[in-house]
DNA sequence: CTGTGCAATACCACTTTGCCCCCC
DNA sequence: AGGGGGGCTTTGTGGTATTGCACA
């Protein structure tokens, strides 16, 4: 949204936007940060609230008709139960409706987009964005959930104990050679802390020894970590059996064929086939430990846990697949008939669903027992980082999906990068690549895994893009907003609580390489690379405002098109390309152009304003052809000097004010006082002066000036500032006056209608029934048992409120003024005295800021500080506070 | 397979001096 | 009574970037 100015004259406190400020620079996606704590223990958290072996599903906005009628219960039954607040489901309900019409319109383009017959349009782009962000902090948060259970103690002593005999050696040996243990110790059960570690250490330190460096890592073969790896992958691989589907990205489906399986999953049983595998809790989890079997996915988790247990430092590795916010082919899903029909025999597809009719598929049940679960995924999407404790180098390890488990090289690294036709069928991407350690913080470590570590390499248009929104009033110069980097902020490590490890990668393998340049200059040149050169151009690559410089040579020549198309183009340096700007411009830099300077170019005239579109219209019937107007560069204009000031009077344009674009144009012995209201008093002190016009507001065909107090002669200055200081300070006085004024009547009218309330019930009786029916809506009736509730220990806030119950209304009048009380100053005041000696309730006099403001209802009523007198008398006698004559009051 | 040209689309930048009503 | 301040309103068009597609 454009910023809107409501006014042309700008107050000091109000500065103007500099010239035309960038489209909203917020950021598409408000995240909250309140619970952005990485500190947050994960493991706090009992279970999944949400299965997150859900397949991945379809924006919620893009539900179709069946469902909005639901929808709008939902919202009516929110409302009544939960809304304290009367404005809400008023303005709540006509809102929803805006937005079903939105959404019908949406479906219809959404098929038509996918037709290829339309592009989608902003909100159909802006839908799919938001899709995608949700999905990612889904998965985001579905891993470190997962991260947490991986640290738990009775996992790790179920996969320990599975461990045979062989692995334990090979763990032995291991610790032997990292120097961990001496060899002649017996293996110890290993101490979960590192803390333990490093005393035993030092404990080894100080033994007699026959090794003669006990405590130091053998690295004669390499980190001895490696061979271990190896050998315990090999063995997760054997061992551990793949029963069910894991994570994957299907790709936007048709809304019915969501809602079928939103349908089934609700209602029918849970199916990890069509459903996805469901680990409901920790409980489940260490089931799954047990039985060493689940999903490639729970696979990986547990192989970290396994590495926990053995005292290493593991990280869980997921790639997250979330649904896209692109338009192309990978984020539609592929309806799995023709696989189904392609390999019916071995792959059964989680959601398996016509997404023409919305039935379901007929499924390869038999198969079950054998089904080979994604083995059409040729790439992870969970595995294992192992950091070495004597490199602090971080090893990669898949044990179960890619041919090389364990990835000491970049080469291997870049193998967890999804490509090539089979990864594009099965919609794998790599956009977020986040390694969760057993600390509970993630960290992004992409990097790692992007062929070459060149961003954005695979994850362009799979990831949020880091967005680059220009510095209003600095040309060229832009602040960065990286949506993913904020969402991270949550997870991240403190960084006084960086590792060794952390220094090691990100200096190293998360370091991203420049990518590199291509082959120096002299390569064939294509359109397309001269277009992107910031060395050459082609002229008719210049842009409006952009022109040759006089006297440039062209370096060599292009020849575009081929055969007889062959057209020969002159190459320049951009070095040789100047901007420029029209005499109007420069003008509104503070330039005029030199005398007898010649255009370097001639463009066609844009009027924008209808006077300015008149003159052109003219000007084009008359001459038959369009008007053209010159554009100059900066060498060839010079700065306004205007001269400068004679006897105070100050020199005035057309329209009887001074152009102040720049600080250069005031001229000398004037200066620009941009303090609003400065008109008047220049005029009450009679001195000379001109309004400064500092710039223009566009709007309605219209261009208006936007005026910025006064220019007047220097030794006016001061003057003119103190007169508007004093003038300022009265004035601020006087709205404080009328704040007060205002605050009181607010206060009195409360309390009227108080009064009235309390009369009538004392007139006419109250059935407590009843009352307590009517008082489910009245929002002081509810803040008032929410009180009772909460406060009745001390009744402080109870005791203090002057509207609670021990308010004793009696002889007030009961919203009507006994004689003689409308000329008092104020006879709510009195009741407020009345109550203040009953109940301590602040007594209108004694209303400070702070006793007020203590009270959080009462924001924005600010007290008096003083009473000033009522000027209104028409409340004398017995005047009762009847609706019409409030109407009458407001009225005036 | 790659580069080019074209078309469709979205978005951006440029544009340069009122009018009327109500309150003070 | 009249002067001045504030509210009104969110333009329109050409250029440019981007994308997809057809074709060489």
């Amino acid at each position: 949204m454009p910023p809107f100015l409501p006014r042309k004259r700008f107050s000091s406190e109000d500065p103007p936007p500099a010239k035309r400020q960038a489209q909203d620079p917020a950021q598409p996606f408000h995240i909250d940060d309140s619970d952005s704590d990485s500190d947050s223990s994960l493991s706090d958290v009992p279970e999944e609230s949400a299965d997150g072996n859900i397949t991945p599903q379809a924006p919620r906005a893009s539900d179709g008709d069946e469902e909005e009628e639901d929808d709008d219960i939902d919202w009516e039954d929110a409302i009544d139960t939960k809304t304290t607040s009367a404005t809400t489901p008023t303005l709540a309900v006509p809102e929803i409706q805006d937005l079903e019409l939105t959404l019908d319109r949406e479906e219809t383009h959404v098929s038509d987009i996918l037709d290829g017959k339309k592009g989608p349009s902003k909100i159909e782009r802006l839908i799919r964005t938001q899709t995608h962000c949700m999905h990612v902090q889904c998965l985001l948060f579905h891993n470190a959930i997962r991260n947490a259970w991986i640290n738990d103690k009775k996992v790790h002593e179920i996969l320990r104990q599975k461990l045979p005999d062989s692995i334990q050696k090979e763990v032995k040996k291991w610790r032997i050679a990292a120097g961990i243990e001496i060899p002649e110790r017996k293996p110890e059960p290993p101490k979960s802390k590192k803390k333990g570690k490093k005393a035993r250490k030092k404990q080894d330190w100080d033994e007699e020894s026959q090794r003669l460096e006990p405590g130091q890592p053998d690295m004669s073969g390499g980190d001895p970590i490696i061979p271990l790896l190896k050998v315990l992958a090999a063995y997760w691989r054997k061992q551990f059996r793949i029963t069910a589907p894991g994570l994957r990205k299907h790709g936007y489906r048709s809304v019915s064929s969501i809602e079928a399986i939103l349908k089934e999953f609700r209602e029918g049983d849970h199916d990890p086939e069509l459903h996805g595998e469901r680990i409901a809790n920790l409980e489940e989890f260490r089931s799954v430990a047990e039985r060493m079997q689940g999903s490639r996915d729970v696979g990986a988790q547990l192989f970290t846990a396994l590495i926990r247990a053995l005292d290493l430092e593991g990280r869980l590795v997921g790639s997250l697949q979330p649904l896209g916010f692109g338009w192309t082919r990978a984020e539609i899903a592929t309806p799995p008939k023709t696989e189904n029909a392609e390999k019916a025999d071995s792959d059964v597809e989680a959601g398996g669903f016509d997404s023409e009719t919305g039935s379901e598929q007929v499924r390869p049940k038999a198969n079950k027992g054998h089904a080979q679960y994604d083995k059409d995924l040729p790439f992870p999407i969970y595995w294992t980082e192992v950091a070495s404790p004597i490199t602090h180098q971080i090893i990669p390890v898949d044990p179960l999906v890619l041919p090389n488990p364990v990835a000491t090289t970049p080469d291997f690294q870049a193998a967890f990068e999804p490509r090539g036709a089979k990864a594009e069928r099965a919609k794998q991407v790599i956009c977020y690549v986040l390694a969760h350690s057993a600390d509970g913080t993630a960290k992004d470590v992409t990097t790692r895994y992007l062929r070459r570590r060149t961003w954005p390499g695979k994850t362009k248009g799979f990831r949020i893009p880091v967005e680059k929104i220009p510095q209003p009033g600095r040309r060229g110069q832009y602040f960065e907003y990286d949506w993913f980097r904020r969402i991270m902020r949550g997870y991240e490590r403190n960084p006084d609580r960086k590792t060794k490890v952390d220094e090691v990668e990100d200096a190293g393998d998360l370091q991203p390489k420049q990518p590199e340049k291509k082959k120096a200059t002299q390569t064939a040149d294509t359109l397309q690379s001269l277009r992107q050169s910031t060395e050459f151009v082609l002229e008719r690559f210049l842009r409006r405002e952009e022109a040759l410089r006089p006297g440039a040579e062209p370096v060599r020549t292009f020849t575009a098109g081929r055969g007889a198309k062959a057209k020969e183009e002159p190459v320049f340096r951009r070095a040789d390309v100047v901007k420029c700007m029209s005499a109007e411009s420069w003008h509104k830099e503070g330039r005029q152009i030199q005398a007898g300077a010649v255009p370097l170019k001639r463009v066609p005239i844009r009027a924008v304003t209808l006077i300015r579109k008149r003159e052109v219209d003219e000007l084009q019937h008359e001459t038959g052809e369009k008007p053209m107007q010159g554009l100059y560069a900066l060498d060839q204009t010079e700065f306004i000097i205007p001269p400068p000031i004679e006897d105070g009077r100050i020199p005035k344009n057309d329209y009887g004010n001074i152009d102040c674009f720049v600080p250069s144009m005031v001229p000398r012995g004037a200066a620009h006082v941009p303090l609003p209201g400065t008109v008047r008093i220049c005029k009450k002190l009679g001195i000379d002066y001109a309004e400064a016009v500092t710039g223009f507001e566009f709007g309605s065909k219209m261009a208006v000036p936007v005026i910025q107090g006064v220019v007047v002669a220097a030794e006016n200055e001061d003057l003119l500032k103190d007169a508007w200081r004093i003038e300022a300070a009265e004035k601020r006085k006087r709205e404080e006056l009328k704040a007060e004024k205002r605050i009181l009547q607010t206060w009195r009218k409360f309390l009227f209608g108080l009064r009235i309330a309390e009369r009538v019930r004392e007139e006419y009786g109250g059935d407590p029934d009843a009352d307590r029916e009517r008082d489910s809506h009245n929002p002081f009736a509810i803040r008032k048992k929410h009180q009772e509730v909460q406060g009745s220990d001390e009744g402080h806030e109870g005791a203090e409120d002057p509207f609670e119950e021990s308010y004793n209304p009696i002889d007030h009048g009961g919203g009507f003024l006994l004689p003689g009380e409308g000329d008092d100053v104020d006879d709510g005041l009195i009741v407020e005295e009345d109550h203040d000696r009953t109940s301590k309730g602040p007594s209108a006099k004694h209303l400070s800021h702070d006793s007020v403001g203590e009270d959080e209802e009462s924001e924005g009523l600010s007290p008096p500080i003083s009473i000033p007198e009522p000027d209104e008398d028409d409340e004398s006698g017995y005047v009762p506070l009847t609706r019409n004559t409030r109407r009458r009051r407001r009225g005036g």
